[in-house]
DNA sequence: GATATCATAGATTCATTTTATCTTTTATAA
DNA sequence: TTATAAAAGATAAAATGAATCTATGATATC
């Protein structure tokens, strides 16, 4: 079990716009790209996913791009997260042995423990800690 | 992301071991696997896992099978998931932008919080709380 | 209105991991 | 020594992840 790539990705490509886009002026997806490393394809599909969630805001066009939206201080790590990964639980028990499985319980109050944390995160927050942010 | 189906069978397995072998009478991989509808043969290969991390213990040839260990009442949810997902963190930053990664920082220590509640967590502690457990 | 720019969507490819089974080998109690 | 049972190996189907290329659609600017 792991997080994807895709995740990685996503939370790097927050940061970085949380940090460089200061007005409203979006950056294109090569350039966001360039910087990972990666194909401006792929990276538009998981901002893509982004756009769909409210996280980031897309513009169509010549000098177009991505930016983040008005309310981006409160954009949490789980917020991204579900975004890319998507909102089902991380375990579930395959048997149908009646009513809720007790490993499943134990299972789901753990993840919710990691969600806390992570709803509790914003990006800001990195912005915040440290002046040097990396990229 | 996913706790893949291995895990799924692994714990129920445990539970089941800690809810039936009650003395030093080992169970089959036979019995095991056709309570959870799956073949001996994959399943023996989660309980060798489980094996080689000491929370089951195998015995060979005649009457032998599986059984816990004397103290399985200590075995928490997260030994059995080690043992079957590895111990590798969730998530890996695969930039190399100097020192720890602020984001990976961020997801390391949501993890952690998970895997506390999973490390508190026993077996031992469902069959207190339920005496009728399923399977 | 034409065009260059840029996001979106679709189709497709490749690699890795999961899930699973069958067969062979090794160990051991009776 | 033989029946029984775990361990290991080989293999394979299926699902998922990672990534690219090629259209298609939207829109500022000239």
């Amino acid at each position: 079990m792991k997080f994807s790539k895709g995740t990685n990705y996503a939370l790097h490509t927050m940061l970085h716009l949380a940090v460089t886009s200061e007005v409203d002026k979006p950056v294109g997806v090569q350039q966001l790209a360039e910087q990972q490393s990666v194909s401006p394809t792929y990276l538009s599909k998981i901002l893509t996913k982004l756009v769909k969630e409210r996280l980031v805001v897309s513009a169509s066009g010549a000098h177009g791009g991505y930016s983040l939206p008005r309310e981006w201080e409160s954009i949490s790590f789980l917020d991204i997260i579900h975004a890319i990964e998507g909102k089902s639980s991380l375990f579930d028990c395959h048997f149908n042995h009646g009513e809720g499985c007790a490993i499943e319980q134990v299972m789901s109050t753990a993840e919710l423990k990691m969600e806390d944390e992570l709803r509790q995160t914003t990006i800001a927050d990195l912005i915040k800690n440290k002046e040097a942010v990396p990229k």
